[in-house]
DNA sequence: TTACATTTGGTAACCGGTGTCATATTGCCT
DNA sequence: AGGCAATATGACACCGGTTACCAAATGTAA
């Protein structure tokens, strides 16, 4: 008995008609508004009316229409999240958080990946937020640092928060992690452990986060006492050919470092790669650390030592600031980092 | 000039008011009816007036609220993704195959990652289909095999498609790929590098994609003429620990096998790592197989030769034939998929 | 010229909720 | 008992689109 057979216009079928609210008053014996009232908690009500009515919202399954309600309320629940993001796990970690905030909550989540280099970009997410009238929309890195978009998507009404990895200007809604801090720890624990030659994988130019990783580099190495070797410094794409890359230079100059810090993951694979074909012990020899904590890190071998956002929790954090209008009032949060520790990083061998 | 500064009942700002499409009909002096014959493309208007308003359209920057006219159609333009899913590359391959079918549609498509264990499932999967009224749900692997579930979201008015890994039981919407002979094929082509004792790594009973490979790997034994020797076969949990578990029982028989073909790529990862640990050369001494092509499968070391669905193709049919009737009332649709040759499997060293 | 079909546009009602404001009921005080 | 505030409920218009139906304008044939 799930739809009958009749088909509308467009040759779709039509739906069950679900019970609506008036469904509910008739049946009660109140008001349209009553029932209004029951839905939306308000608190001037007689407590028979409300339980009356509740007991016949809960018998015929009546949902409220969220069409309706946001036509009436001119206010929709949908959030929008924009991304462009080349780490899948990250993006599915997110999308789990945001959930986790507004699972109780009638807002929705609409997913909008998008491609950070087409020339439509800008046209393409105002379409988006317009057609849809979306409530707000939380963009992640790298896109996230895109400021037109942001301006834009406010200019379109929408609330809006970036994840980020440092202080994106204005003091609007946002929530970072602090990769400068993390990367300056888990570089002056390789100092503690040992190291005295510290190389360094760097980002593209052009991400905040890849600055903002340089920046903890040398912040770390200068807490250590220890010099920045140009020599030790390389700059890649965030892509594991690029780790690669690094490999190739970085461990054929004359004195090789003890350990390398990369970026992200991925070039850290890559440059891990190059080691092992070279036939160096990992972590005695070389030691690596990576960033983003990505599947590939616990899956290649050594396991790789890594720094891991708190994605879930920024996530929720995020979603907060989105729904919530007295928390999007508040600081941008900012999160500290983990450093997981697995086999790739230890003490050097004498 | 975001928003004016008039807060509703809510706390939340006041959006600017958008044109409507009584702003558009007053323009350009015609009835609300004829701008929504525009709107619509209604073949009966004079083509004068049809540019007229067009014009108006364009000038105001026109958009029609989505929600009024779900209300008015008694139907919306949301798709819902409902998935509990290990393979967030797989997962965002989804989401973006089904963007680029919907993109210059009205639909938008949701998101809700779910717990396939939690006890609350239906109750939580029912809420949110029944709080947005969605158009229609897709399912993904392993939720998809959840015949209860589906039938749920019919019962609720939803159109279905399942994603799955074999041809589920009703002929229903259903998008697959046909993963008995890809592994089939697999492991025929194993054989004809000279393979001669194969063993596999089964997934986890109960889920439908293990027995489809496991039935491939028979018919791929079998097309080669190669015996299935029991202490070749393991079975395992579609996790990096018992590829683990795999390699420690599989490795120590006493003639081990020079291949191995691996359900999914995590426990092939596990496998590869254990045959690393013990010293043999790979693919030389053994070559592994794995299926799903993760970020992962690229990254390890040696790179994974392992079996890709066509993940994008996929989600585009199963997104055509959420949105379109016509398509929907054809067969299923079955993909094969491809073998990503890298440098895991290779003739084996006399 | 009239009768009639065909286009074209307008009016009103409706979709399922909401806000505003008026009204009915109750309790309390003098 | 009468007056008044506080509480509880209802009537009604409205959000921005849609369809159903009707009226006017135009064209066309007898």
């Amino acid at each position: 008995m799930r739809t009958n057979a009749i088909t509308d216009g467009h040759g779709y079928m039509a739906r069950d008609a679900k019970p609506t609210i008036n469904d509910v008053a008739r049946l009660a014996g109140v008001s349209k508004k009553t029932v209004s009232r029951v839905i939306n908690k308000s608190p001037l009500l007689n407590e028979a009316t409300r339980s009356k009515v509740e007991a016949v919202i809960a018998e015929i399954g009546y949902v409220p229409n969220p069409q309706a309600r946001a036509l009436a309320l001119r206010r929709n629940f949908l959030i929008g999240l924009i991304h462009d993001n080349p780490n899948a796990q990250m993006v599915l970690g997110v999308q789990e958080g945001i959930l986790e905030t507004i699972r109780n909550t009638e807002f929705a989540l609409v997913v909008r990946p998008v491609d950070r280099h087409s020339p439509q970009l800008l046209d393409d997410i105002r379409h988006f937020i317009e057609q849809q009238r979306l409530f707000g929309v939380m963009l992640l890195p790298p896109i996230s640092e895109n400021d037109e978009l942001a301006d834009m998507c406010r200019k379109l009404g929408c609330t809006v928060v970036r994840m980020g990895s440092a202080a994106l200007d204005k003091s609007e809604h946002l929530v970072a992690s602090n990769d400068r801090q993390a990367v300056a720890d888990a570089v002056f624990w390789l100092s503690e452990l040992g190291h005295r030659r510290i190389g360094f994988i760097a980002g593209p130019q052009g991400f905040r986060s890849a600055r903002e990783r340089e920046l903890g580099f040398a912040d770390g190495m200068a807490r250590a006492g220890l010099p920045i070797d140009p020599a030790l410094m390389a700059r890649g794409t965030y892509r594991f050919e690029s780790g690669l890359a690094a490999g190739d230079r970085l461990l054929a100059v004359d004195t090789p470092p003890t350990a390398i810090f990369s970026s992200n993951d991925e070039m850290a694979a890559g440059f891990l790669h190059r080691a092992l074909d070279k036939g160096l012990k990992v972590p005695g020899q070389i030691s690596i650390i990576g960033f983003d904590n990505t599947a590939t890190a616990a899956h290649i071998w050594p396991p790789l030592t890594t720094v891991q956002w708190p994605i879930k929790a920024m996530a929720r954090a995020a979603a907060h600031k989105l729904i919530d209008p007295l928390d999007a009032a508040s600081q941008p949060s900012i999160f500290l980092s983990d450093l997981i520790r697995r086999s790739s990083a230890d003490a050097p061998s004498a």
